[in-house]
RNA sequence: GUGGUAGUAGCUCAAUGGCAGAGUACUUGAUUGUGGAUCAAGUGGUUGCGGGUUCGAGCCCCGUCUACCACCCCA
């Protein structure tokens, strides 16, 4: 018979059990920070009406959007999501009274990009976002950078950097520097690119898209506009008076600065960085992108301001901020620096129970009810093939589950319990009503 | 979407155009109340897939798929 090579498309991905329990944990503590933060929980669905989608990101960003159909309909054309914040605007327009205000949303799900696959980007990856819609006040963007540097720690990361800017201080930069407003967006691009081709390189760039030299030479020195913490400010801040929107951007940023001061986030995790840029055409404010010091990863965080995206499906938008961190790219990285616990990553079981002989295996069934009664993750030894300890031990080592439960017919008959842990071969002889207790004593923290 | 590198046993990799191999993993045994270490034996391949050149292709050529790298863009 004829058989199919299992296979699947590009960019898609399995993930086995360990590699599974890995992201099981990464998720459970972005959750658990999510909820110190007192964000809610929303779910959307997978496909969207095609309409909903398209107009929001930008052209380029819209041809990797995948579409979807059935086979027998070719009314209400859909498409799959590309990111979970263009749905959460959906939502807020339509249920806006359903909802309080502010609305602390987050959502962790998967979204989809038809980009060519590499190392940390694939084409279908999991979005953790948290978004706080109506709210104009930069104490909302300052938590979201303190959320963010709160899940970073907790995982483990050290050489990481939030890096700050604000789309007004951008566009005023170039409005004062002499940019025509169509060109925003050419300079945008070259500017990103700061990082890797370096000030000469930007400049070279600039020219090139046909950006008059004079302007060009002040547009490098506003970008150059650098220094530790607050400095920075100062000093675009002092180059860029002449600009209304600018001063309005930097504002927000010593606002934001306050804020972030007053929640105690560690300055090293953050820094005002004025050729950062972010791709999305909606953000009107505050930006943000965390990146690895190590490179070889790009951003493996975003997010900004968007106060008028909620303006594409109501009447009057909302004020709104949001981030999105990253996770595949967290994963792709923790598993490079092994930034895992010891334990996360080998199996759900907690205990095996042992079957010492054909005759005892009834009574190693209802010891293994008991612990699962318990609350224990327990499995009952099933393998086919000869029942020898030996093979069950190995079992057990192989899949790394912790402890080994053994009830032989001495055991039995003296109404106890013998279990061995295999991390450092103890073993620990229990009355048997007192298993449960003494296997969470042997557990792991 | 553009350009580049690679693909051989489950994994990591060998093999002048001339019999497809090693290490590791796996199975069994040494070991009838106990995993890891050691020793022995064994299983494992349409060399990613499809064509072409050649007496002969893992190796050369074309196409294709996938991964990775650099762009583009981004989480």
């Amino acid at each position: 018979m004829p058989h199919l090579k299992p296979r699947l498309p590009r960019g898609f991905r399995d993930f086995l059990p360990e590699a599974m329990l890995k992201r099981d944990y990464v998720i459970t503590t972005v959750r658990e920070v999510f909820h110190r933060y007192g964000f809610e929980p929303l779910q959307t669905p997978v496909l969207e009406l095609r309409e909903t989608l398209f107009g929001k990101y930008g052209e380029d960003a819209e041809q990797l959007i995948f579409e979807a159909q059935h086979g027998r309909s070719d009314k209400d054309p859909l498409a799959m999501r590309y990111d979970l914040t263009v749905p959460l605007a959906r939502v807020v327009a339509q249920y806006e009274n359903d909802l309080k205000f502010p609305f602390r949303r987050y959502q962790i799900a998967p979204v989809w990009r038809g980009e060519r696959p590499q190392r940390g980007r694939y084409r279908e990856f999991y979005q953790c976002d948290a978004d706080i819609v109506g709210v104009g006040s930069m104490a909302a963007d300052a938590e979201l950078i303190s959320l963010l540097v709160t899940v970073l720690q907790r995982l483990g990361f050290v050489e990481v950097v939030v890096k700050i800017n604000n789309r007004k201080l951008l566009t005023g930069m170039g409005q004062y520097a002499g940019v025509e407003t169509a060109q925003l967006a050419d300079l945008y691009r070259s500017v990103d690119k700061f990082d890797k081709i370096g000030a000469d390189g930007v400049a070279e760039e600039l020219r090139g898209r046909g950006i008059a030299p004079a302007v060009v030479a002040r547009m490098m020195t506003l970008l150059q506009a650098q220094g530790p913490g607050l400095a920075a400010l100062d000093a675009a801040e002092t180059l860029m008076q002449g600009s209304a929107e600018a001063r309005e951007g930097i504002a927000e940023l010593r606002d934001m600065a306050q804020h972030m001061a007053a929640l105690n986030i560690p300055p090293a995790f953050y820094e005002f960085d004025f050729t950062m840029v972010r791709g999305l055409g909606y953000y009107t404010g505050p930006i943000f992108e965390a990146v690895f010091k190590g490179g070889g990863m790009g951003s493996i965080s975003g997010g900004g301001r968007y106060d008028q995206l909620i303006g594409m499906f109501r009447k009057e938008s909302l004020p709104t901020t949001g981030i999105s961190l990253g996770i595949e790219r967290f994963i792709d990285l923790m598993d490079d620096l092994n930034l895992y616990p010891a334990h996360i990553g080998g199996t759900v079981v907690q205990a095996l129970v042992t079957i010492f002989s054909e005759d005892t295996r009834a009574e190693s069934t209802r010891l293994a009810a008991e612990l699962r009664a318990a609350g224990l993750c327990t499995e009952l030894y099933m393998a086919e093939g000869k029942l020898k300890l030996g093979k069950q031990f190995e079992y057990a080592d192989k899949k790394r589950i912790p402890l080994v439960v053994i009830l032989g017919s001495d055991e039995i008959a003296q109404g106890v319990v013998k279990v061995k842990r295999l991390a450092d071969a103890s073993e620990t002889t229990v009355p048997r009503a007192d298993l449960p207790a003494a296997l969470r004593h042997l557990l792991p923290a």
